[in-house]
DNA sequence: AACGATTTGTTCGTATGTATC
DNA sequence: TGATACATACGAACAAATCGT
């Protein structure tokens, strides 16, 4: 009738952490610890940190023991649609915007790449051709934040766009530079965004296991230029427990301190459950 | 040296399933069959399940056997900021946006309820204030697919914006209603979107695990009126295995057919695993 | 309605391997 | 090197859910 033990203890666990008796660094005790607090077998307590594991309340470390996971803070990324503002891809932009938020950014050097054009099919390139791949790496505070993966058409590299082949930074950004070097104009772009689970290259790289337990957000893109052409693709991952955003839409105040909402006002009403009242 | 026979056996399902060899209904062989085929203790074999089961390949179901979960068919919502739309909440709105999908939408009759301003801190009202929240649930071909709930001061029914207290759906928004019958008009918003695991109530309506497999996906909206003051709080939840969005800035050419994009171009490179060179 | 067969869920025991200090 | 702690793997028994007879 009652929960499988396995179950009790993972709830009694998660009790203590989210009251904050355990809180960040090392603290679970060890599984033949719990076995004796539960009185169960080292199996099922065993089972319910697994449990928790499957949540990503806790991780456990071989030879050491099990720790309870800190929650990051979330860097509020603020991306002015309305303003025209190529809002999140320059490196300028990045380091300011998180500087903003008093703390230390820092981009990895371009890894540059010939691919072929399959691999950014928005750009709706031929099959022969081949893109330019601009890869960075960004970090906050020494935290791995977001990677992020520009694809040009090579024949912008042809046309003069020499320092997009140049594997070192464009603080500027790019789109100021190709306007400057070639005229061409960024007018507009199309976003698409979902979220799913991290590869394995990605999971590597956030520091999050591979199992999909940390969901990933990715925004593709596509910006076009004065003949509606598609100029670039940018594909950008964020790791879903270190980011959020901010869009503004036409005239709104000025941005006051926003707190993390965490989970002030969700969707769940007063008390009632689930009720299926369809129309 | 090689991996674990509980990850070899998840890893063969695994490549069974992506080739297809294994698709939607019920498949996978039971946990004996399984047993005999890989030669491993029952055990063995249900760890490699409990994998799959995180990873949220496959289910299973006591009494009836292991399924490979059919992935839905993600809804895309197109945003185009450019035009001042308000994007996304009135029910019409939503309507015609599934609607040109090519699918059946479905929206609940709203539930009203007042609830402390606490609720809607975003309003930035009194603490003794209250306010009228106004919950939706919506469907697409039957399925549940988005949770949607909008906050009001109180003020405003008092006002005269009586409607808003009435449960039963304003098809024409209550964006245009509220600018009709009060002369208040929105003028711009800001959004907070965010990615979390759903709670009780939202892991029931969607009908995903509670144990945070499957994402959500937090839009906030804060609405301002003329006079830059929050006018509505708006909070909707779409899950990540189900829904997408697009969002068109600027001069963009017209939507092609948008296949999902899937796993084409991630942020992997070619083949390298990463590497730390940050600067 | 009752029963049995099948299938997954829970719990224990035990042994051995691997990582860390 | 040894001690500690988690990881993997096997075996066994019973419970609970489902389905067909």
């Amino acid at each position: 009738m009652p929960d499988p033990m396995y179950r009790q203890i993972a709830d009694d666990l998660r009790r203590k952490i989210e009251s904050g008796e355990l809180a960040g660094g090392r603290q679970l005790p060890t599984e033949l610890e719990l076995r004796e607090q539960y009185d169960a077998s080292r199996n099922t307590v065993r089972d319910a940190i697994k449990l928790l594991v499957t949540r990503g309340m806790v991780e456990t470390r071989p030879g050491q023991g099990t720790f309870v996971v800190a929650k990051l803070d979330p860097l509020i990324i603020t991306l002015d649609w309305e303003t025209g503002f190529s809002g999140g891809e320059g490196s300028a932009y990045y380091k300011s915007e998180v500087k903003a938020d008093r703390r230390k950014a820092e981009v990895s050097v371009p890894r540059i790449e010939i691919q072929p054009s399959s691999a950014a099919p928005e750009l709706g390139l031929e099959t022969s051709a081949q893109v330019v791949s601009r890869h960075q790496q960004r970090f906050v505070d020494g935290t791995p934040w977001s990677l992020q993966t520009t694809f040009y058409s090579m024949s912008l590299v042809q046309r003069g766009g020499v320092r997009l082949f140049q594997a070192e930074d464009i603080p500027t950004g790019t789109v100021q530079y190709l306007e400057e070097t070639l005229g061409i104009k960024q007018v507009g772009w199309r976003d698409k965004i979902m979220v799913r689970t991290p590869d394995a290259t990605e999971a590597a790289f956030f520091q999050v296991p591979d199992d999909g337990r940390v969901a990933v957000m990715e925004i593709r893109r596509t910006a076009f230029d004065a003949s509606r052409k598609p100029l670039r693709l940018t594909v950008t991952t964020y790791p879903a427990d270190r980011n959020q955003f901010v869009v503004n839409v036409g005239e709104v105040p000025d941005e006051e301190v926003l707190g993390a909402p965490g989970s002030t006002a969700s969707n769940a009403s007063s008390e009632s459950a689930a009720q299926g009242e369809k129309e």
